[in-house]
DNA sequence: GCGACAG
DNA sequence: ATCTTGTCGC
């Protein structure tokens, strides 16, 4: 069912709150996370803007967002950089530079990286129809990965394109599987959801024509708004050229590019 | 105590 | 994530 768009700027992750206060507001995230399909846009049309054209259809804007880092700073500073694009074009680029508060810890990544890429999203001019980021959605200890986090305090539809897998276990063998397959990540003990329940795919969208090495799958999760199986369809469809969806892999150049035009300047 | 652990 | 040259393979 479709509800009207509620941002959660009071869910927005805070880095001084203090570690269970930050596993308490992860469960809150997962409570208003939705991990099926709503709102009307037409994810579909995300791959195939031409079909969507011809059906009348609006083509959708769709942004990836990555991260780079200034560790050598004091504090340490991330960049992060929004890709926007619509019918493979790409239309708009941001970034924002911010002091991060906090270390890595796994499980709380959200904590670290979620106020800088709110600051970069709010230079953007375009309003995305998706949001695509580099980590984790469903697929977390607390169902609240960042691309979750981030997507819910914006009510906007995301996904998590992970490059390797937090938790969960895969249904089936992730070894030299053809372009195309998706394998099911099902919830473990290690996760708060029914064991068995399908968090997200390994999504293989590249692979060697020789069996003798093989090319690891990504983590594909629901961020918010969309269900496993759209979201395993949009990181796919996207990885037109290389392993990584495109607004995410120009995302990740894109943060790389503006950190070394910086320290030129 | 041991193991596991997105970026 | 980041520090970094070369190198194996198509």
């Amino acid at each position: 069912m479709v509800t009207s768009h509620d941002p959660r700027p009071d869910l927005a992750p805070q880095a001084d709150l203090s570690r269970e206060e930050m596993e308490s507001l992860q469960r809150e995230i997962a409570e208003a996370a939705i991990f099926e399909d709503s709102l009307e846009v037409d994810l579909e049309a995300l791959s195939s803007p031409l079909e969507a054209a011809a059906a009348g259809a609006e083509t959708p804007i769709v942004a990836g967002v990555d991260q780079s880092f200034l560790l050598d700073s004091e504090p340490e500073r991330a960049l992060s950089a929004v890709v926007a694009m619509r019918g493979g074009e790409v239309i708009e680029r941001v970034h924002a530079v911010t002091s991060l508060e906090i270390p890595y810890v796994p499980g709380l990544l959200a904590f670290r990286e979620g106020g800088p890429i709110l600051a970069a999203l709010e230079e953007l001019s375009v309003d995305p129809d998706c949001y695509l980021f580099d980590g984790s959605g469903r697929i977390h200890f607390r169902q609240a990965g960042i691309a979750t986090h981030v997507g819910v305090v914006l009510d906007a539809p995301s996904v998590g394109v992970a490059k390797s897998l937090l938790c969960g276990t895969p249904r089936g063998d992730l070894e030299n599987r053809q372009p195309g397959v998706r394998v099911p990540i099902e919830a473990n003990e290690r996760v708060d959801a029914l064991e068995g329940t399908v968090l997200g795919y390994a999504v293989q969208t590249r692979q060697y024509d020789s069996p003798n090495r093989s090319i690891n799958p990504l983590y594909v999760s629901p961020g918010h708004r969309v269900s496993a199986e759209t979201a395993a369809d949009v990181a796919f469809d996207l990885a037109t050229s290389y392993k990584l969806p495109e607004p995410i892999r120009l995302a990740d150049a894109y943060a790389d590019e503006a950190k070394r035009e910086r320290g030129r300047t």
